[in-house]
DNA sequence: ATGAAAGCGCTAACAT
DNA sequence: ATGTTAGCGCTTTCAT
């Protein structure tokens, strides 16, 4: 058996309170008491458990982090940021893909619940909105990583959904591009992005037509097949805005598939910046978030909520940038 | 405060025993009773609290997980698998980066062994074996998801290296190559790979020169960096084996830099077959993982471990195919 | 400065 | 069929 804070006090020979205020480092006691329970534990090779101190009203020390897919870098590096100033603030993190599914949306939502999660950082679409107010309403601390606020009363932070789309899209048109089409995806975020995308029409005079507002769901698959379906409809765009990195990849290998050359012929620009634009030859063209800013903050936000300090919901929004690399001209 | 037991059992009027069997489905009991107390949970929104279950000796149904990086993507492709398969076995799961640090990995040990996971799946190359001996010694159930064994006992899950290592070398030496440079990482799995490497020389009758053996760190930059590397020294080969994706896009990426052309100029193969594979313009010959596979059989061991069904310390070695793309002539 | 004892929310004998 | 009760390993008053 895993020794417990009995042994540790027979070998000490103290109370378990002793040892209790050694593990807490708090209370008052002799020094050498202090350092012969130590001692002990160090002998014995003692952890707590966090599970009994968990049961005594200390939190559990654990986030839950919802993902649509944390195969997807973008995730995946959202997820590293958020784990390391996690343990900077000496908490773990369990991370769930939904995969956009309500049913793994309530699921996961439940199960972490049991665990006792001392809070959520949801950076998953919810479909279900009211299951996030329930939550609210129990007093567990959640953050949103997206700023998909409608109907739900929680701090989120998010990058500037609407600037990106219209900043990628100014560039395309001072670039002498007339033809954009934007391939979005299901998500909320997307919404603000095509936003961005209009706004950038009406500020420069040009309309912009419906006909060239696509949506998808965000695998690279799916960017080549909404691009050669725009294609075969016989329309002939000369850029495309996809909104995030894996469409715009799968928009560059339809186009090299079919021979249009990029960006002779086709300028290509991305949203994220994941390890996927740098990797692409040429290098694509894309909107960053910045995706370690954000981690932080959404832990520095989660972890003030834990400890009371916060109670406002203020809803941060990181400026997103225009990194112009091949895929544009 | 959320309710307890005691709340349903005063609300259906049974005792907390009887709420505890319909909670673990066990027990008999009157249907009508089982029912009584179903509605009660149900009216109260009651959740079973993991935290006070796993103290009475019943796991906390979550496992650990020690990757390098979560945001490098072979680690979250493996990651989303492992997940998948846990969750479908009622599991979560805990990931922790650990840079190939020993300080983390002993640091991220610890504490997941203090949160009372199950078991713990390890993909970290450990500097310190020493601790995992420990682990296991503790009874705490381990699984390798790397076949480095040399001095631990614990069953592992990996893909052939040495096979990989040869077949993609055969592979190059078939196509005419007859200056190969490997540039391996200095973790173990790259040793058996550098072991295929030199056996497929032999078995071609052609010699190969240590000259031709760099090692990096898995980053697209490092693989960059050491290209230009080998090319200042004067060194011509006429192919790469890189050990990973990354290391070979870095690897293109040098190439394009200095305009020799991939793949006429020179041959480059990864290893891995991550998204990033398919991303690249061409798109990467590489020696592909089956990632799913062994993903699956790494949760379905370390489940077996934890149940007790399973003790003996299996090696399961998945078989690698070269995926021949783009960057290979 | 140190310890005794009452919980925390469950599970699992063991009664009834 | 249902209930009583003793833990599980800690934290935290409250005593001493």
């Amino acid at each position: 058996m895993r020794p417990t804070i009995y042994d540790v006090a027979k070998e000490s020979k103290v109370s378990i309170a002793t040892v209790s205020k050694v593990i807490n480092n708090s209370g008052n006691m002799r020094d050498s008491t202090r350092q012969r329970v130590k001692d002990a534990m160090k002998r014995l090779n003692y952890r707590p458990s966090m599970m009994a101190s968990a049961l005594t009203g200390k939190g559990t020390e654990t986030l839950g982090l919802l993902v649509p897919d944390i195969s997807n870098p973008f995730f995946s590096e959202l997820a590293r940021t958020i784990e390391d100033r996690a343990h900077e603030n000496g908490m773990s993190v369990i991370i769930c893909s939904t995969d956009y599914n309500p049913e793994k949306e309530a699921k996961y939502l439940d199960l972490l619940q049991r665990k006792q999660v001392d809070g959520f950082i949801v950076a998953s679409t919810f479909q279900d909105k009211s299951l996030l107010n329930e939550l609210k309403s129990n007093g567990v601390p959640l953050v949103m990583l997206t700023h998909d606020n409608v109907g739900l009363n929680a701090p989120s932070v998010s990058v500037d959904d609407f600037k990106g789309g219209y900043e990628a899209t100014s560039y395309l048109i001072s670039a002498g591009h007339e033809n954009i089409v934007i391939i979005a995806e299901h998500a909320n975020s997307s919404s603000m992005r095509i936003y961005g995308y209009r706004e950038a029409h009406v500020a420069h005079g040009l309309t912009c037509s419906e006909e060239n507002i696509y949506k998808t769901t965000a695998l690279v698959e799916n960017g080549r097949k909404t691009f050669l379906e725009i294609v075969n409809k016989g329309q002939t765009p000369t850029a495309i805005f996809a909104c995030n990195d894996l469409i715009a990849i799968g928009v560059i290998q339809g186009a090299k598939e079919i021979g249009i050359n990029v960006p002779m012929q086709l300028s290509v620009i991305g949203f994220d910046d994941t390890i996927l634009a740098t990797t692409t030859v040429p290098a694509l063209t894309t909107v960053a978030q910045p995706i370690s800013d954000m981690g932080r903050k959404v832990v520095d936000i989660i972890i003030a909520e834990i400890k009371g300090e916060d109670l406002t919901t203020e809803s941060v929004l990181f400026p997103p940038e225009l990194i112009v690399r091949g895929t544009t001209k």
